[in-house]
DNA sequence: AGTTGAATTATGTTACAACATATGTCAACT
DNA sequence: AGTTGACATATGTTGTAACATAATTCAACT
């Protein structure tokens, strides 16, 4: 294992909202929904499902709970559950709980940042400018991990438990997207300038770049899901 | 039913959030664990509890699941649910969460406040204000409803599920303490002061009362709490 | 259109198997 | 004697299966 997903592990809170799944039920459910192998707005009938995936009733029925949790799916009592396309208004407001938690985050970090914080943050930064997006899964990670790296010293593990949700499912989503040039180039600029603002102490700086980059993160993906103008 | 419960209901998300519970196997835990009737960072056997509320095993399994997600328990994988204590930490906690997003939800509400909206709040406060605090409970009611009637509209389902999610939290905790009187004109002048800002529309001013106000609810909460010195 | 009744499905129950973790026992060792 | 580590036992979680009940769907029927 290498180093950004063992700090992944390391921290994750409940298993509940581990950024590295093993592959189980419930993220199998998960990915079926996201890639469309599921017809948006179905039902999700319990049985079928145990049928589907080769196990019994009860891992579905927490399964479809925890989904329930992320706003994959909508359960109605006595009528079981049903999927939430994946639509753009979804995208939207998961990222909207980003743009809210982010911001708030960095600038928690920036006002207690040390100068070994900030050498790790470049750390992991040159080993994202020297990939090169070349391969996704592994710039999600380390993308992942410069944020965490930020965020994961903040006292408040309800929030941070929020984050690593939301962050798991945009991250499920858009990984099945590419990045566009311009986006790239975004991205490590955003990067840098969230350090530089760090350097100089400057929280409400820091804040702003962050607001920018997860605002920014959020259009590319808004844009791509058009551009694939399946349902996903 | 009255007006400002049946609001409430007509607008719950998925039941999950709900803020008028039924009293079903998951609230009757929850209630038992923040009144302290299982003692904190005891584990949660699922026999045990089938016993207890004289119901199976798989209702206890859902529950704990849901308790999870809104994290009064602690799950681990093969090593079961402990109780998440009560304490200043966890309702400083919440209240930091209700801090992002009460904020926010104000703010767009008053880039879109009607007249119309204006009257109600103002209806709602008169209720409140004749109250005068002599039933907790029904004060309660109508403050949810009071900020409920404000965020209802926001587009975004995810943050007003998680807004009830958390409301729901800190009310079940806090309508066991009393309200000091000095909170209470704090109550009044802040809903008075957010209806002024709104009224002139000035939505950086009623955005600021209200982090105030979700600000001072929270410290009144944890001076509660101090007060009381048990567990809860 | 509205009603009725059968089929479907969710939800709850019970019993049990498989697995992981915690606890206790005991012998070898310092 | 006290400590350490391997082993066995107990406890509890997780997953499976078959079944009962209550609610909802849905289609056939006035």
């Amino acid at each position: 294992m290498n180093k950004a997903t063992s700090l992944l592990r390391r921290h994750s809170l409940q298993g509940e909202a581990s950024l590295v799944q093993p592959e189980n039920v419930y993220s199998r459910i998960r990915d079926d929904i996201i890639k469309g192998h599921i017809p948006a707005d179905s039902r999700l009938k319990i049985r079928d499902l145990a049928a589907r995936y080769g196990v019994s009733t009860n891992p579905i029925r927490e399964a479809l709970q925890q989904l329930r949790g992320e706003g994959f799916v909508i359960i109605t009592p006595n009528r079981g559950a049903r999927i939430r396309p994946i639509d753009e208004i979804f995208l939207r407001d998961t990222n909207e709980i980003e743009l809210l938690l982010e911001p708030y985050l960095t600038r928690c970090f920036a006002e207690a940042v040390t100068i070994n914080h900030i050498k790790q943050l470049e750390a992991i930064q040159d080993e994202i400018e020297a990939l090169k997006f070349l391969n996704l899964d592994r710039h999600y990670e380390l993308d992942t991990c410069f944020h965490w790296l930020m965020y994961e010293m903040h006292p408040n593990r309800q929030i941070l438990d929020m984050w690593c949700k939301y962050r798991g499912v945009l991250g499920a989503v858009t990984s099945r997207f590419p990045i566009t040039i311009g986006r790239q180039s975004a991205v490590i600029e955003e990067h840098r300038a969230v350090i530089a603002c760090l350097k100089i102490h400057d929280a409400a700086g820091a804040e702003a770049v962050i607001r920018r980059h997860v605002s920014g993160s959020g259009r590319h993906m808004i844009q791509q899901l058009r551009a694939a103008k399946l349902f996903l």
